[in-house]
DNA sequence: TCAAAACATATGTATATACAACCTTACTAA
DNA sequence: TTAGTAAGGTTGTATATACATATGTTTTGA
């Protein structure tokens, strides 16, 4: 339920970018470790490798990343095309406003142990 | 993420009894509240309408709601069938036995800050 | 009484999600 | 060298989700 009214809550903000917040959190991805594998991108993710495959194909189709040769020549991988890089720079702003909603729509307290949670986890699993 | 990771566990719990988390959440909710219509179960989940609409049609397919009448002649709403008892009775264990798995899962710390997040936006909806 | 408005439910379309099964390609062991 | 396996990716199927739109149903106002 709460997954379902923050996940609302930044798509709403993001319709006049064009993006959801699935795919701009992929697309963030691929652009902070160009030429990532997808199956790379199901572990940081913890997607499913099919649920990687198709948002990928989605992201493709829009024109957002594209097939990139990894440096060091370990075969191919995904990198963000120019247009990607300019939704991303749009999407910026609209992503950081979208953040104060939230605050407003789900309460501070819920916010604050949100990030709490978000935050036990990437530790824990960095250990 | 930690919704995925979250459902995961659950859904995995529940393979066995043949339910998925979201279809057991409505079912349970139906059982507690016998001819509710499905605007207020939308209501009550932060579901958006159609989705409810979606969910129900599982549900009804599966045999584990139908149609009733509401008392007070309210028209009709939607009511939990005996074999859709028979899976609540079913699933309470085994939910019960996923709660400690997601503390495996997740960690002490992400659960109980998750557990408090969600007290927190009941009692701030609750005003 | 009946037409308009309001409310409730369903459907078309698109994405997100996972499981199972499948296809390639790369590695590996006999 | 080749059969076998492992790894990565895609596709079939089903559900969850939301938006826009359509279809029913109920309420209301004149």
């Amino acid at each position: 339920m709460l997954d379902r009214i923050l996940t609302q809550v930044f798509d709403d903000a993001l319709r006049g970018v064009g993006i959801g917040s699935t795919q701009l959190t992929m697309l963030a991805l691929v652009a902070s470790l160009e030429g990532l594998r997808a199956v790379e991108i199901g572990q940081m993710l913890e997607m499913e490798k099919s649920t990687v495959s198709r948002c990928l194909a989605v992201l493709r189709k829009r024109g957002w990343v594209h097939t990139v040769e990894r440096k060091g020549g370990g075969g191919k991988g995904i990198g963000v095309t120019d247009q990607g890089n300019k939704v991303l720079k749009r999407a910026g702003p609209v992503w950081r406003k979208a953040e104060t909603r939230a605050r407003d729509v789900l309460g501070a307290d819920t916010m604050e142990s949100l990030k709490t949670a978000a935050d036990s986890y990437l530790h824990l699993r960095a250990r």
